[in-house]
RNA sequence: CGGGGCGUAGCGCAGGUGGUAGCGCAUCGGCUUUGGGAGCCGAAGGUCGUCGGUUCGAGUCCGACCGCCCCGACCA
């Protein structure tokens, strides 16, 4: 390609809208437009290095015995009604109506379609396994999309989907996903690993996030510095040290808290407790109703969580009337002693404690003295805390860190939830009928984009790994106008362009200066520069973006060693 | 949805107390220049987010709406 006559639309500013180091640098860079919120355009450039790491995924797949499909993306409500989605899924559903009426909405995944055809066509064991995939856009009405590529309300992702007969079949399939996964990111050029995850609203028993770490990122992951344990924060626990409590002597003790609602308030209050020895109860409400999540006073519910234990994905917070009613006291004053017409959900970390302090479902009243598991009827132990930064690891009790990382796929052991809501079933060995056993498998594509730019950039651009970027060298000659320069640099790019490389070359009639400011800016992995310095002599110069190291070569081994740097 | 910010030329911005819009960069023409975002001369480019109101007069004041960004909540 000749920049002289490529739209790459490259600025010296970063733009105002920009906060993510990904997102200046593709904007500045010429990859990518804004159209609106969440909504972009991919330009010539951004093209290219989609195409790249889709080629890799393609192969990646093809190597795992993927095939690829091509699926619609507008769907009739009827398919999502049969696995229960379209009632499931909030607002984050962008759901239409056709010019019939017609329900309809654009597919965020495609579980229900794949799982029609294999219910559809597949009749036999026999047939099974199968894994199918495709890379398409995706849809999704995010409350706040951001930081560019990074979160989108419609962008790329490549899905598959496994269809194995039993579960040791699904173990299968989703350990070549996860083998197949780390060589995709390790061809791309990202160091990413895989850490534990919640399975959040897609039903499921099982998942693993892939992540790479990078402060634009928006999942907090818990990592061991002792161990390989790695896990979400939605999904990581800690040893908990066992607390041995002298058991209370007497029942709960009722005492006035006038004013006080809240745990520092409760902490400085004379007659108080400290935030360790109360006990937190929150109201939230379900589908079903109302119910109560009980977290010691000094941790975090993690909402994620308490939807894994709930099994409801429609938890939230209930309001101060709904509170009022169900426990007939606002926050400040709530507790679980005696509670009986709501479930109480209890983490794990109140086990066997003994002397808490909470409330007593009267406005300005506590109780103190209370032993959880003697006083509050039927406990359903759960893990609700949210892990902390230096918490003794559960697998070999170092210490945790907690660092902010960029989900870019996100695997999952499905099971029978959809099969056996949508009736995807075969005949067995035994000649019975017995529902597919399902997993799935997603990859951000163009969240993959920012988050090699994230992790591949310096104070002057982007610096792409030679497998994704959008060409393989850029050819500069530093004066247009001169001959010797002219040719030799046309040559150099047809050459380079016969041994089958992307090449760039840039002839535009600028400064030097624009030139190198704006090779840098694109990322481009080498740089042969024509100049009069080095072609007097018969050379060329090879300049890595990333080391900036630079050589002077011969003219004539330019294209065998930028071939040989490329290694494709 | 809660909190905050912003919307004026392609990009980045300025326009006390109302008087008909400007700067830098980019763009176009010319001359000079040419190894890390050159200099000079000239030119082009604006429904000031939208609608309504106040006023002789609104980029500026008032109201409503729309859009975008950030934090939070949320999220295969």
């Amino acid at each position: 390609m000749r920049w002289s006559r490529a739209f790459i639309p490259t600025l010296r500013d970063d733009p105002a809208d920009s906060d993510a180091v990904s997102h200046k640098l593709l904007l500045r860079g010429g990859f990518m437009r804004q159209v609106g919120a969440g909504l972009w355009s991919l330009l010539p450039l951004g093209v290219r290095v989609v195409r790249r790491i889709e080629r890799i995924v393609h192969e990646e797949m093809r190597a795992i015995g993927a095939q690829e499909f091509f699926l619609p993306t507008l769907h009739p409500a009827e398919l999502w009604k049969q696995s229960g989605r379209w009632d499931k899924i909030d607002e984050t559903l962008f759901r239409l109506r056709d010019r019939k009426r017609s329900e309809m909405c654009l597919a965020m995944t495609h579980e229900e379609v794949f799982t029609a055809i294999a219910r559809d066509e597949i009749r036999s064991y026999r047939d099974l396994p199968q894994i199918w995939y495709q890379i398409q856009t995706k849809f999704r009405d995010e409350l706040r999309p951001k930081a560019g590529l990074l979160r989108g309300r419609e962008f790329q992702m490549k899905d598959s989907y496994s269809f194995d007969l039993d579960w040791e079949g699904l173990e299968r399939s989703f350990e070549i996903h996860a083998a197949a996964y780390e060589k995709i990111f390790e061809r791309v050029g990202i160091a990413a690993f895989r850490v534990e995850a919640s399975s959040g609203a897609m039903g499921g028993s099982e998942s693993c996030e892939f992540i790479s770490y990078s402060d634009a990122g928006e999942d907090w992951v818990v990592t061991c510095r002792g161990c390989d344990y790695a896990a979400n924060l939605e999904k990581a626990n800690s040893a908990l040290v066992p607390v041995e409590e002298p058991g209370s002597a007497g029942a709960p003790e009722r005492f006035p808290t006038p004013g006080i609602r809240t745990i520092e308030a409760l902490e400085q209050f004379p007659g108080g407790a400290p935030a360790a020895k109360q006990i937190k109860s929150l109201v939230y409400c379900t589908s079903e109703g109302p119910l109560l999540l009980l977290v010691r006073g000094d941790d975090e519910l993690n909402e994620v969580k308490a939807i894994d234990a709930t099994g409801d994905t429609q938890l939230r917070p209930a309001s101060d009337e709904e509170i009022r009613a169900a426990l007939g006291a606002s926050a400040g004053s709530l507790g679980a002693v005696g509670v009986t017409d709501l479930p109480v959900y209890v983490d794990q970390a109140l086990r066997g404690r003994s002397g808490m302090t909470t409330g007593a479902n009267e406005d300005g009243f506590h109780l103190r003295s209370v032993d959880v598991e003697r006083d509050v009827p039927e406990i359903r132990w759960a893990d609700l805390r949210t892990v902390r930064e230096g918490e003794p690891c559960a697998e070999c009790g170092k210490p945790l860190e907690v660092r902010r990382a960029i989900e870019v796929a996100h695997i999952f052991k499905l099971g029978l939830f959809y099969s056996e809501s949508m009736g995807a079933t075969v005949l067995g060995r035994e000649g019975k009928e017995v529902p597919i056993v399902m997993g799935s498998y997603g990859i951000g594509i163009t969240r993959l984009v920012s988050a090699v730019a994230e992790a591949c950039h310096d104070e002057l651009g982007l610096v792409w790994p030679a497998s994704v970027s959008p060409f393989d060298v850029i050819v500069t000659p530093v004066r247009t106008k001169d001959e010797a320069q002219e040719r030799a640099a046309e040559e150099l790019y047809a050459s380079l362009r016969e041994a089958g490389l992307e090449v760039l070359l840039d002839d535009r009639d600028e400064r030097p200066g624009v030139k190198f400011k704006d090779a840098d800016l694109i990322g481009v992995p080498l740089r042969l520069t024509v100049g009069p310095r080095s072609l007097a002599k018969g050379k060329v110069e090879l300049q890595e973006r990333q080391t900036a190291a630079g050589s002077e070569i011969p003219l004539e081994d330019a294209v065998e060693e930028v071939r040989r740097r490329v290694q494709r």
